[in-house]
DNA sequence: TTGTATGCGTTATCAT
DNA sequence: ATGATAACGCATACAA
């Protein structure tokens, strides 16, 4: 039987100073400091000395010395969509807010912009607004597709680092992104469905949008949920009807009611925070149709727990909000490496396992 | 319509220093810092002016400066169970050691103390060492109850600063205990089982242990999983049995083979990371019984992948000693408070979402 | 091309 | 009871 009882740190010695590096190789401490920074003026003989040194003792710098010393104070803007109370944005927001106390005291300030995510025009005057703030970094959500991607182009430009949250866009020229894959969420949301409804009868999927505008992430949900069923044997047993509703027509909460009572549905799938309005509606018609949707946010932790909702298929927005932050931290500050993409899990969350999710931010990488 | 753009960092005025806050309250630094860390020998009257100026600037102290003049070393002892590759307490060893990578330049250093779970005589040898390393703080896994209770109150008498993972000790003197709950656990697994088997036939309980201790963990479990058929209305169509399977016994695997075959069994419930053996043996029967067990290790993840478990819960354990040892960063090095007790969310995971559990290591509180 | 001096904010020690 | 000062490790401006 093996057993295994690492101690790697503890073996390490204790961290080389510039100054015993210095002595090390008979230079002074500004010596040493040129070649780490590479500011050039040393002879490439000492400068060969040097480097070897600091690769055999794997020279980190203090990072309390260097942060007392830089003494800098890195902006972070934010453009999210705004939110009304309760709406899934205030979430990724309260991740942003979070980290923003968690990294204040390390110099990471953070300035929030929101735009009318139905509005391009108005996307562009925040946009405006970030660029005119000169930030060290910005931390984009990408959810008006068309202006976001005009914006990037602008902003590599400007050499302004950034990273995505929410929904990605490919070749950005991004630092990394933070989010989902939405299309194995709708694969995940088919297979609770199939499970919840035995197996076998009619499933409606029924999007529910506020603007005109192509929604990525809907898509990819539906496209998912579509192909896991193409995918099964059981194909034949399973049906699949597709609405869609639009919230500004004046009669939407009619037709939502009208689409929702199809006769002979087994269950619904809603691909977007918005479920809650047809668990609204099935509770109200008081009929036993089995509910799948996504994200976690206070109208549909109602209706999880009231088993209107069956299942809630989350990404952990407030993390996504905290760890792009994270993400600048360690670029700016601590001046690590990042990794480019960062999929978040997607979790399921039912009547049972609710509790638990609500305060379950966590800092990490 | 209300929207929401929050600005409080920004708008908060720089730090202030205590040269500063001396300059204000006309008395040299000296005393400011006798009043911030209460060593005494100030006249009331002028801690009384310091006081109400720290208090009004909302005084915090610079954490590089605190760093860096401190240059200490914390060292935490990780009092955990051995294991063999791939199995369950690896996983929470290395969200150690990766903490331990991130945390060593702020001054935390890791030592990783591993008992075999299955000899009290291990515990009590390996505690004995971690004492005589006279520790910053400890992180505990208190598996062996009766010894591990001991070892607390030893803790406590010296005074030595201590954090709990995996389950909880009661009333222990622990900073924080970082964990699951058990029986909401088991309630998960009768909630997915119930849907998975269609709300009606036999279900096996099937413990594997490889001791005579009491395990509170596997006990809680069951105990929330029999409840949930009890609260529920259609207690009549599932029966559940219970079977124990010691692995001490040379002909265990021939055991676990006849209970996992009982006729009529619809779904069987591992309530630990045990689950693979069971799997292995339906996998090898070629019956469709419907698997559902706890905690994604390599093994179990295998058979989800090919259909044979069906769910697995899991407790985030990576985080569990990520967040063990963050907790001793956030309480030695940064000077702030924790909360006392941090239940992680019950992940459920499934062939679907399983890709993005494999990485899901976050750093945060 | 190299070495030296100063300061960042906090803590702790020493005079007064 | 209070004030002055050295030190932590690093970055940088300046002197040699």
């Amino acid at each position: 039987m093996i057993f295994f009882n690492f101690e790697p740190i503890l073996n390490r010695t204790l961290q080389m100073t510039i100054k015993e590096i210095a002595r090390l190789a008979n230079v002074s401490l500004g010596t040493v400091d040129r070649v780490i920074h590479k500011r050039g003026k040393v002879s490439p003989k000492t400068e060969k000395k040097i480097l070897d040194i600091l690769k055999y003792v794997d020279y980190r710098p203090n990072i309390y010395a260097r942060g007392l010393v830089l003494n800098k104070l890195f902006t972070i803007a934010a453009l999210i969509p705004s939110f009304e109370m309760g709406e899934y944005w205030e979430i990724p927001q309260n991740g942003i807010m979070k980290g923003a106390q968690d990294l204040e005291q390390f110099g990471i300030r953070v300035k929030v912009f929101n735009f009318n995510q139905n509005l391009p025009e108005s996307f562009i005057e925040q946009s405006e607004k970030v660029i005119a703030l000169k930030p060290d970094g910005i931390i984009l959500a990408p959810v008006i597709n068309f202006e976001a991607v005009r914006f990037t182009k602008k902003l590599n430009k400007l050499k302004i680092p950034f990273t995505i949250i929410d929904s990605n866009i490919s070749d950005s020229g991004a630092l990394c992104f933070i989010g989902q894959d939405a299309y194995q969420s709708g694969k995940l949301a088919a297979k609770l469905l199939k499970s919840e409804i035995g197996g076998k009868g009619n499933i409606s999927i029924i999007s529910i949008k506020n603007n005109e505008n192509h929604n990525k992430t809907l898509q990819k949900r539906i496209e998912g949920f579509r192909d896991y069923f193409l995918e099964s044997d059981e194909i034949d047993q399973i049906s699949l009807r597709e609405f869609d509703i639009n919230q500004r027509a004046t009669d939407w909460k009619e037709l939502l009611r009208q689409v929702s009572s199809t006769p002979d549905t087994a269950g619904i799938f809603v691909p977007s925070s918005k479920v809650h309005f047809v668990a609204e509606v099935i509770e109200d018609l008081n009929v036993t149709i089995k509910l799948v949707g996504n994200d976690l946010i206070e109208r549909n932790a109602h209706f999880l727990e009231k088993g209107v909702i069956n299942y809630l298929i989350c990404q952990r927005p407030e993390n996504q909000g905290y760890i792009a932050l994270d993400a600048f931290y360690r670029i700016l500050v601590l001046k690590q490496g990042i990794q480019k993409e960062k999929y978040l899990p997607l979790d399921i969350v039912t009547k049972e396992n609710l509790g638990y999710y609500n305060d379950a931010l966590i800092r990490l990488a």
